[in-house]
DNA sequence: CTTTCTGCAAACGATTTGCAGCAGC
DNA sequence: GCTGCTGCAAATCGTTTGCAGAAAG
């Protein structure tokens, strides 16, 4: 729990021009102590004494503030993580049962790999790619 | 455009029990016509004379037959492509800002070393990967 | 014939939005 | 103080579902 991610977050959110309030203070607190992407109701379930309504305006607010990003699943929830650069670069594990989403670090061989076929496809697609995602879908420990 | 793909469907949705109707046939006929995931309205603007609500039925029927796989992009909507065994592994070029997904093919590099990671990953967190996903987002060549 | 599909319209449910009052700065 | 955030309740919108008639096998 350092609190380095944390103030980055907040000095991005004023240079977005954003306020800084008790909500928003608590869903970085939040996401910045999980380890994996969160579904809003467990996010609430967790602490913020937010309403729905509000909680969704401010992670939608936070992410075009670059300090969140919404991940998609294989269910029909949204996830939210912070911002990689708030944190590490790494890939998601999807069970497709219960549709937990967990975070694992990006081998280099992995990510080198992928360097070289973004250049390659860049070049052949007339594409420009901001970021990729490698996401590995099967069946979590506990579900097995 | 060879049968081939069109006639395994049709095989795969007889095994699983389910009937081969004209509307059925004309989605498989769709997606196997296209280089990329559609969505549902794109998919129903192209040809098949359905009910939407059928449609969704169709393609859910034909996703459970293993026929068809559901694609999650950037933007809200779903997106459906035939299943990767009756066509060829690939992986998804998304554009954030009109949302489009085009399918490019995945190099060999690429994959031995999704493999190796997959392997690893495996090991590691006692999860058992069914298949993986790599997208790369940005910016399509349409939309610079 | 029986069972499964289809169309239509109504229901669902996650996410969004309008509005009046409260809080950041 | 102004402006932007918050809660509440109502609206949105892609997707799902109930039901009665049509089509597959």
């Amino acid at each position: 729990m350092p609190t380095e991610p944390r103030d980055a977050a907040l000095a991005r959110l004023r240079a977005a021009g954003q306020r800084v309030t008790k909500g928003r203070e608590t869903l970085i607190a939040v996401l910045a102590a999980t380890d994996h992407p969160l579904t809003l109701p467990e996010i609430l379930a967790i602490g913020p004494d937010l309403a729905q309504s509000t909680a969704y305006r401010n992670l939608t607010a936070l992410e075009q503030a670059d300090v969140v990003r919404r991940v998609n699943g294989a269910d029909e929830f949204a996830r939210y993580e912070l911002a990689e650069d708030l944190t590490e670069h790494h890939h998601h594990l999807i069970c497709g049962r219960c549709g937990r989403v967990v975070d694992v670090g990006a081998p280099a061989g992995l990510e080198a790999a992928v360097e070289r076929a973004v250049r390659e496809i860049e070049r052949e697609h007339g594409f420009a790619v901001r970021h990729h995602r490698v996401d590995l879908v099967g069946v979590c420990a506990d579900c097995r």
